[in-house]
DNA sequence: CGTTAGTTTGAGAGGACTCAAAGTCTGTGG
DNA sequence: CCACAGACTTTGAGTCCTCTCAAACTAACG
């Protein structure tokens, strides 16, 4: 039996026997090369992916730029969000920024799974609350912290991301230039 | 039968009469005054509000200073989010902005469907990845928009909102102050 | 060891903020 | 129906934070 995230997650949330071998006969393993895009912009993403070693991104251009919009750490989870769950092209690229290991679990297989268990149904349901909690504080860091207190803030949340991440990703990340946020390390240090 | 937009939500996602009718039974309908709250931030939400007619707010004290986080109108929802889902003090605080007609539903009455109706707890999940992609959008605004543009994108799709609701909670709910967003009314009228 | 990606540093401009004061609207009581 | 108090909005002046543009510096990789 594989000891990962995904099989954590229904055992947190169900006790359904059924559910819980056809997932795991279901979990495909990968490894990702750093730098590698596991979705382009402009495609239908079709897995939700789980990482069980490494750190990915994802992102977006906007203005010939592109935009990180979140990084997803081991035991946390990533997909082109819009694209999986309403199945249009993704507005968001996916890359590994480290070398990584990942889970996966296909659109169509979530989607029987979603139809035959109510249990999870339930867990998609919560692992969708807990994202949108994440948003709500993302919208508060944006709104009302200065940069100062942005990078305050993820330098204590995230502490690792500073030294896993190119600067201008952590940037776009936090609403600021990777100028700005040069200056401020270089004042906090 | 009557005809309100909870109703139209559980006839759009599912087919289950026996949902459908008990649904309708739980109901309850409220008249609340221009003014009137209906949650005080540090109390536990207990209801889901659909708004039939109205408008209404959500917002939580910063510094002092109220901060409207949303506004509902008609044929929307709100709710104290973080409350309702998790049971905690709410964050929140709820009132009307004009008398308001409104369906609500309780926590438990939800918890026991969501318990009992497979279709339920998706038409939740449904609308959970709905509020998540507005807030999508709303990270985008504050993120990217200049001031200017954020108030011609609420011009845009609310228009009706710049004169129902009081300047003061238009602008934080844009992110800028009041004089700010005062001074690019002049302009573009 | 050279090329490219990533980071730092500097100077200058501008947008939105704060603080302050005046003006306008709204609703309630006399 | 008018007058007044309180809430809301507008306008002004000055400041500061963060941005842009530019160039130099450093690190990573083949």
């Amino acid at each position: 039996m594989t000891n990962n995230s995904l099989t954590q997650l229904i055992l947190d949330h169900s006790d359904d026997q059924e559910l819980l071998e056809r997932f795991q006969k279901s979990i495909e393993t990968e490894h990702i090369n750093k730098g590698e895009t596991v979705l382009k912009e402009g495609e239908t993403s079709n897995k939700l992916y789980f990482i069980e070693q490494g750190l990915m991104r994802s992102f977006y251009m906007r203005d010939y730029k592109e935009v990180t919009c979140w990084f997803a750490f081991e035991g946390e989870h990533i997909t082109g969000i819009d694209s999986f769950f309403q199945r249009t092209p993704s507005k968001y690229g996916i890359e590994a920024i480290e070398d990584s290991l990942v889970n996966s679990i296909s659109y169509d297989v979530m989607n029987e799974f979603l139809d035959q268990f109510h249990s999870f149904e339930r867990i998609v349901r919560l692992v969708l609350t807990g994202a949108y909690f994440d948003l709500v504080d993302r919208v508060e860091m944006l709104q009302f912290l200065t940069t100062h207190e942005r990078y305050e803030k993820i330098a204590e949340l995230k502490p690792s991301l500073l030294h896993r991440a190119p600067l201008g990703q952590i940037a776009s990340y936090l609403g600021m230039t990777q100028e700005t946020l040069s200056r401020i390390r270089g004042i906090k240090n």
